[in-house]
DNA sequence: GCGAAAGTTCAAGAGGTTTTGAACACCTAA
DNA sequence: TTAGGTGTTCAAAACCTCTTGAACTTTCGC
């Protein structure tokens, strides 16, 4: 097995990232992406994270291979979220960024604030069509099925709630998991 | 507020759906699309749900405003998650399509099946990752923040497992919830 | 304040996914 | 067996999201 990641021709002066980073920056990078986020999100906190000393956008660009306006953007959502933090170092006009520890909290925030958005406006829609299907002549088992979904929707937030709730405590029993 | 969806010019034999009907499919499209799935996959089950008699591909077409090849390849989808399924109908040669009541389950089924084979990856990458960096000269808190991640990859695993089983337990409290 | 470096923005482009529809295959009924 | 209706496939088009990089703004050190 190779030590470092894999790159064709020599571009960069070579900074490339040691294989065992490439690897943790992208499993994080999939794990993310598999919950409505962006890869590269995944990728740059979990950089910081690996590395636990501050880095700048200079060094995030190279050793990620993002472009300049990527970094830009990717860490002020970080930021936004609230996982990755903005620092001053010593001898250095640029900014640093290290990664806040609450990546698990913010996964769980975020998605619930999506859900939340979303079983709303389900929830509306469907009270619309049982208004609409009713003072249409539509029998009495369809407005049944309609009320059902209802319902429906409703458990799945319930049960995404139970997701948020579950994850947040297995992260708190094992306090300072990632600090 | 109108009772027919929006539709401009005057293109098919106006086969439009009734309001409330789109807004029940669009609702159930907009939900399973939260969970990854096609928009049109829930546009078609809901429709074959709310209509309770079998329809057929040609019906399933101009209702939702799809093309041949895309009823084939939902129907296809919706058959093999076994939420959808085939039967014949007298006096015509047509297969016709009806709507299978387990959709959450199926939902929280192939959510967990995908996340599975995530987290299996994921977690096999931490652990080279992991190796790579022992026989690297990586210091011993640097290892142990890859552990840490590892750990939680498997905190994500039980939450969503977590999730899936209240999920599997609302539905089966309201037995017959949507039959 | 000035020049240089750092940071941001956004239109255009790249990349990826979904949909279309024409060609083809399959069934059914006669 | 065949004709016509039905069903499937898949390359191309449409669509949508993400990334790039040049132009611009802000900040920093002097």
């Amino acid at each position: 097995m190779k030590g470092y990641a894999y790159r064709s021709g020599e571009g960069e002066p070579s900074l490339q990232l040691p294989m065992w980073e490439a690897l943790v920056t992208d499993a994080v990078g999939d794990v993310i992406e598999f919950w409505g986020f962006k890869r590269n999100h995944g990728r740059v906190w979990a950089l910081l994270y690996v590395r636990e000393e501050p880095m700048n956008s200079k060094e995030l660009q190279e050793d990620l291979e993002l472009s300049k306006g990527a970094v830009s953007m990717i860490v002020r959502d970080l930021e936004q979220w609230k996982v990755v933090q903005r620092v001053r170092k010593p001898g250095s006009s640029a900014w640093h960024f290290e990664a806040e520890l609450d990546f698990m909290e913010m996964i769980t925030r975020v998605l619930q604030e999506r859900e939340g958005e979303l079983i709303a406006r389900v929830s509306e829609d469907l009270k619309d069509a049982e208004n609409l299907a009713r003072t249409s002549d539509v029998d009495e088992e369809t407005l049944e099925r309609i009320k059902r979904m209802r319902t429906l929707a409703g458990l799945m937030k319930q049960a995404l709630d139970v997701f948020v709730k579950t994850a947040q405590l297995d992260v708190s029993q094992t306090r300072d998991l990632l600090g």
